[in-house]
DNA sequence: GCTTGACCTCAACTTAAGTTTAGGTTTCAG
DNA sequence: CTGAAACCTAAACTTAAGTTGAGGTCAAGC
């Protein structure tokens, strides 16, 4: 009992609409080799429809911070081009989590060092780890260090 | 009593010295607005030392992910523009708390959401909040859909 | 048979946040 | 006196992710 395979055509603008993604970067994003399509005898595109899945993988990949190229580094991984399979979902899925865990908890550390920071209120340049990231404290030895601003 | 107020000015190398940030872009800063300077009798830039602080704010509201052009309009809020004081820094601190609470908030739905979907395994265009986030179910009636592909 | 809408290509433009390059001073150390 | 270090300006370049514009084709409807 074979499943009948059935692409299923469809035009760019179609592809917009249910994408929510222009024309114009539908055609960026072939251009840049993230999707592919066929032209009828117009020279039309012609979209397989599954193809609406990895545009919107691409907009949530986007979302959570990934470039183009990194995208499309991951599809070119993936053992299929245009049709994402649920291992394929998996994987990518799992890997934008960790990225999104890894800016979450950036994001909190700065916050937090903001709260730190807005309580204290010394604002020194010399011994705020906010103001000051790439600290070089201890230098000039331990101990109470003025704010000489 | 009065404290002498003493500027104590430092050149461009310095402060790009002190602020880890290339002199290009202090260039940049002051030619935005963001920054000011006198100059010396060679016309090279003298900034007075507390500038320092002006330009870690910026770094710090950059790492928030404010704009330029958001720091400058918050910059220019400011009672003093150079002398960055601690009422300033409560103000700023607070503002660019909320705005990183909202990033964080908004990246934690979306793992969540990314969570719920790989549990979920769906990935159906017509169901899935993640793959579909203009969703317009119900437009078709209620009811389980097909994943029609 | 003409207009309209959807599509096509290619090139130039846009914004942000700088960097790079080229050419020109000043100042200090040897 | 000579050369290097630090500075100056102005303009062009860079990257990302598209958008905009100009000019052209094609099929459908009136």
């Amino acid at each position: 009992m074979q499943k009948k395979s059935v692409p299923e055509w469809i035009s760019v603008g179609v592809l917009s609409e249910r994408t929510g993604v222009s024309v114009s970067a539908l055609h960026f994003y072939e251009r840049k080799g993230l999707i592919k399509s066929q032209r009828n005898k117009s020279n039309h595109r012609q979209y397989p429809k599954h193809v609406i899945r990895v545009v919107s993988l691409i907009q949530v990949a986007q979302r959570t911070g990934f470039s183009l190229e990194d995208i499309l580094f991951e599809l070119e991984g993936l053992s299929n081009r245009t049709r994402v399979t649920l291992e394929d979902w998996e994987q990518l899925g799992s890997r934008w989590q960790s990225e999104l865990d890894r800016k979450i908890t950036q994001l909190t550390e700065l916050r937090d060092m903001m709260t730190d920071c807005i309580g204290c209120g010394c604002l020194s340049l010399e011994r705020c780890r906010l103001l000051n990231p790439y600290d070089e404290l201890g230098k000039k030895g331990a101990g109470p260090q003025l704010m000489t601003e």
